[in-house]
DNA sequence: GTGTATATCTCGGGG
DNA sequence: CCCCGAGGTATACAC
């Protein structure tokens, strides 16, 4: 990784133009070739950059990079404060817990904590719109859409919506209702779902991972 | 801004979890004090980070950042290969070209390439449920809502479907039938829009600024 | 502050 | 390769 500080002016030109005008930053360029432009503050988002892959050509005081794309990002250097290189190695990546898949195995797991007497037909079921989480079999028979969300928002509502839609003309699973689980579901969330004749559930996570791993205990 | 290369393992728990393992990596710490973890691969997105406004607790190779939410970051130093501090000021910022904003003024200049002979009502037209893109109307009289993005995906059918809704509750407009206009539409926005009678539209931002150009010069 | 729409979104997975 | 959905989405803007 090479870290440099300089007074620099950037532009890119590719999905849409931007310029940065001249101004002290940050250029880091990472062993994969990407190359980021940050200034002191704002958040992690650089003010531009180009991922990998791609080609830098390091002219006189300016830089082209060019991906495959043919988007380009042209980084003229004024004066360089800074100039540094460090090997990091690579790296092991990241464990993340709690996303939205975590819930989904849970919940696929123990489909009756959605509701009492329900067993799961089919994970991921395709439709020509995307696929629905979680197709269910209702204690009373009916087949039951699950659409799941970490936060349950006016979105889920709309794509469970519509997968209701699809189903729906599918002969051999009409009628089918739909079910928003999640860790919170918000009030206009909740509103549009009982406006559409649809349930909300709010499931406990860590709850959920309490019954897997006792499951888990048991053999 | 503080560069710090350094052996590091990092936590965060928050919205949630997730683990970084032990390894070389570079952290930086802007100004406003925000701390962003890179490691010299991947692009933009640090492996982990928390923005500004937080508060970092800087202890003997523990470094505790927590924010008002009550997320936490807690970096473990086990080797600084190097730290350094640079003094960046405040940056002027990003200028655009290309976003939606800049195709939504080229099209009310030019309906006639939405639809041949469609002429503009009104941009921006206000609705309870927020502002329709273009309010045109076309050749054989029908008012059409036009939905402008860079991209046409699902959402933005969505969108517009809500619009209409809304439009065709007003005698004097109504009936009212949609057009999705984007650089770009995605087969299942094409799909959707089609499902629910609505146009879609695929415009060349370069051949409209093109069009633009050439009108300014004639006068 | 909440809610909504945009993003050079990024990132990962599946066909 | 594209398509699709999730994201600690972030960010800007309106109400």
């Amino acid at each position: 990784m090479r870290l440099i500080v300089a007074r620099c002016s950037v532009d890119y030109a590719g999905r849409l133009s931007a310029r940065l005008p001249s101004a002290v930053r940050l250029i880091m360029v990472k062993a994969d070739g990407s190359v980021l432009v940050h200034a002191d503050g704002g958040s992690y988002k650089p003010l531009n950059w180009m991922n990998a892959p791609n080609h830098v050509e390091e002219g006189e005081g300016r830089w082209t990079i060019t991906n495959p794309k043919g988007e380009t990002l042209v980084i003229t250097l004024e004066e360089v404060l800074s100039d540094s290189s460090h090997d990091l190695g690579t790296d092991p990546g990241l464990d993340k817990d709690g996303v939205e898949a975590d819930l989904q195995v849970l919940l696929a797991d123990h489909p009756g904590e959605i509701e009492e007497g329900m067993t799961l037909l089919e994970r991921e079921y395709a439709t020509d719109i995307g696929p629905v989480d979680l197709l269910c079999r209702a204690a009373d028979g009916q087949v039951v859409a699950v659409e799941i969300k970490r936060r349950g928002e006016i979105d889920g509502v709309e794509q469970l919506t519509r997968y209701l839609e699809f189903l729906n003309r599918d002969p051999l699973l009409a009628p089918v209702r739909g079910v928003l689980a999640a860790q919170a579901i918000k009030p206009q969330a909740k509103t549009l779902a009982a406006d559409r004749g649809i349930g909300c559930v709010e499931v406990d996570y860590d709850a959920l991972r309490g019954i897997e791993s006792n499951v888990l205990r048991l053999f």
